[in-house]
DNA sequence: GCAAAAGTGTTCCATCTACACCCATGT
DNA sequence: ACATGGGTGTAGATGGAACACTTTTGC
């Protein structure tokens, strides 16, 4: 068998959407390379750990969160990726209720924040490539699953939901039509609760009924927002 | 650093429109663990390769194939998927024109073959599940991209685009329709070439337009096919 | 002349798009 | 009373789905 000293990390990118905007999990490293660089949360894989497992231990160690949606995203192999060794790196693409988690910075960590994908800061390695990748795969999959629910909290406002999506498609949306069409799906409970946010009219608050989703969907129902 | 014992492989799904059918490349493996089983073609990376630059060179030396079109699939990683040591491959998603390439069976295999999708032999290691992401990633892809073309020969038949339609995603077309909408992309040339295939009227030859297509993709075109 | 595959149009229905005014609250 | 965000309907255009007969060839 060829001789081959390749590490095996995990590396997570974790979505919340939080104060109005989209912000991604970051931490400050502790440790060089790129001590004192904001990066995305991860590390090596232990000798007999999945995958997923490896990711869960990594984010929990360095940022406190545990993850409500997860799958993975791409595999970064470039030989001159890490300058220690050569690291390929599995990725994965998370999404959390940022009000469910206190973040807190541990081990390999110096600091953890969330950051508002608008105002991000220099990253370490190539993990500006994965969060672009990230965002790609976020932009697709909003369209045709309802991941919106899995980044809003349980009972959300009509306008977070619009506003989510238009964050994410970088485009204006018709209040109407986009109304319109969620709730034709049949898949949010309008509750009898209203909040008001200090001006305007109170609005009505929604929750996501993610058993009636999955019904629908076994009966060949398909979501798909343009 | 922490001690990590874990070998990286790469593993190509490779696709080919043939016979009328659906194929996938297997080698017969010419080692144990399954020795003499199917599997598909990969190895192990090299030190200071890309994993693209890994999957072409695997794929040309154990089946002598070189690929028109490639991308990054999905990597597999459970701890015990191979008997031997903890490996994680990265697999690979190509199509080919099969009649561009000679295979021809060499190091590590004993054997070369396209198998129709619907005829498959018991595959080694988890090849199985690897096969089935890469069938859906098909499926997907195939309805926003045009990538059938990567898989016919460059002159091909209305019909036979139509059938690849149908098999890839198992079900019936209505040829009206079917035709009607990809000839409105206006990304096809009917060329002034027809071809009997002994029985029935003779058809129609035609050829991609990849240059127009990157030209309309520019101008905002959607490829989309339900 | 018959079997086999190629080629071709129209109608109906569902969905998307564009668009503007009133409502309920806080200050 | 005004500023702010919430809530609602309609008409026209577009695209998808259903559907059957004629044409050209080989045998």
């Amino acid at each position: 068998m060829i001789r081959q000293n390749i590490k095996v990390a995990v590396d997570a990118v974790v979505f919340g959407y939080k104060d109005k905007s989209l912000n991604v999990l970051l931490i400050k490293r502790n440790i060089d390379p790129f001590k004192d660089s904001w990066a995305l949360p991860g590390g090596l894989v232990v000798e007999n750990e999945s995958l997923e497992h490896a990711v869960e231990r990594e984010l929990k160690e360095e940022t406190n969160v545990t993850v409500d949606y997860m799958e993975q995203l791409y595999s970064f192999g470039t030989p001159d990726r890490d300058p220690r060794n050569r690291v390929i790196s599995i990725t994965y693409f998370a999404l959390v209720k940022p009000e469910h988690h206190k973040i807190k910075a541990d081990t390999d960590a110096k600091d953890v924040a969330w950051f508002d994908l608008q105002k991000l800061p220099e990253l370490a390695f190539d993990h500006k490539m994965i969060l672009q990748k990230a965002k790609e795969r976020l932009q697709n999959k909003l369209t045709y699953e309802p991941i919106g629910f899995d980044l809003l909290e349980d009972k959300f406002l009509f306008s977070d939901l619009e506003r989510l999506y238009m964050i994410i498609l970088e485009k204006q949306i018709d209040r109407r039509n986009f109304r319109k069409k969620i709730l034709s799906f049949d898949i949010l409970e309008e509750l009898d609760e209203k909040v008001s946010e200090g001006r305007g009219r109170p609005a009505n608050l929604f929750r996501f009924n993610k058993k009636q989703y999955f019904t629908l969907k076994r009966e060949g129902f398909l979501f798909d927002i343009k």
